[in-house]
DNA sequence: TAACCTTTGCAATCAAGTTGCAAAGGTACA
DNA sequence: TGTACCTTTGCAACTTGATTGCAAAGGTTA
């Protein structure tokens, strides 16, 4: 996994510090996307601004994407190889209501929208509410 | 907008009291969905945390829905006639990342979404970003 | 070694959301 | 009319997540 961050860092141009490694680790063995609380706690030799500030790189240089589920916590997920979070790169999530767990739906690249005369879409923010396999 | 937000108080079983005949008629007034503070600002004369418990209200007895368009504050729109916040009621939101207003894409209703196994939808935050026709 | 840039840790600050509590307003009924 | 009661409002305080300033630590280069 360490192995697998360090790499992931390098393809995106990222200095490989100990910090954003445990990080890039943190977030890469779970498949949920984390808040920056979450973090906090598994990486409790580090600190909180410190990790802060790591996820913000992170999203600078696409190595994860930031998901606003509505729990009042940001969350972070990685992105997938050769995602450069443009509008065809997007998908949905899914936040459970009852675990508080979000997931992102990989298999359900978001459609288009109809949007109205002169509107650009550059991104956006899909999130699914309800109860997950392990809640319902 | 007065007489509208008193009759649509009425149809909901809020009690219309003033301010929340003025909360409401305020987001009446506008297509474009409101945070607390933007109220706050607007409805001077009345205080942040009854204006808080007012959309509260709302929200309960579906008189309007929250979005959480990623700009840190929750913006609150009016709903329908006849919507229940079921997943068939939502819709897409655009969110213009240069003006911070954001739109209810009425017309855009969402679609189906294929879940995980045992998943249950029971409600959506869906934001497209971008830039509006007032700001390309 | 000195100069320099990046990253980190700590503490402080900011902003949005939320709550406790007492006062105000309204209604019902003796 | 007066009293009890419930709802709503205003004020102040607090909670929490996000963010920043600043100095110290680490690493690189000349």
């Amino acid at each position: 996994m360490i192995d697998k961050a360090e790499k992931m860092l390098a393809s995106r141009n990222v200095n490989p510090t100990p910090t954003r490694v445990l990080v890039l680790s943190c977030l890469l063995k779970d498949a949920r996307a984390q808040s920056l609380k979450d973090l906090e706690v598994t990486l409790y030799n580090s600190d909180r601004s410190s990790i802060f500030r790591t996820l913000k790189t992170f999203e600078e240089f696409k190595v994860v994407h930031s998901i606003e589920d509505g729990s009042g916590r940001v969350k972070y997920a990685v992105c997938e190889e050769g995602c450069n979070c443009d509008p065809e790169d997007l998908h949905y999530h899914f936040y459970c209501t009852n675990c508080s767990i979000t997931y992102c739906l990989l298999d359900s690249p978001i459609p288009t929208v109809k949007l109205p005369a002169n509107f650009k879409m550059s991104q956006a923010n899909m999130v699914i509410k309800g109860l997950c396999d392990k809640c319902t």
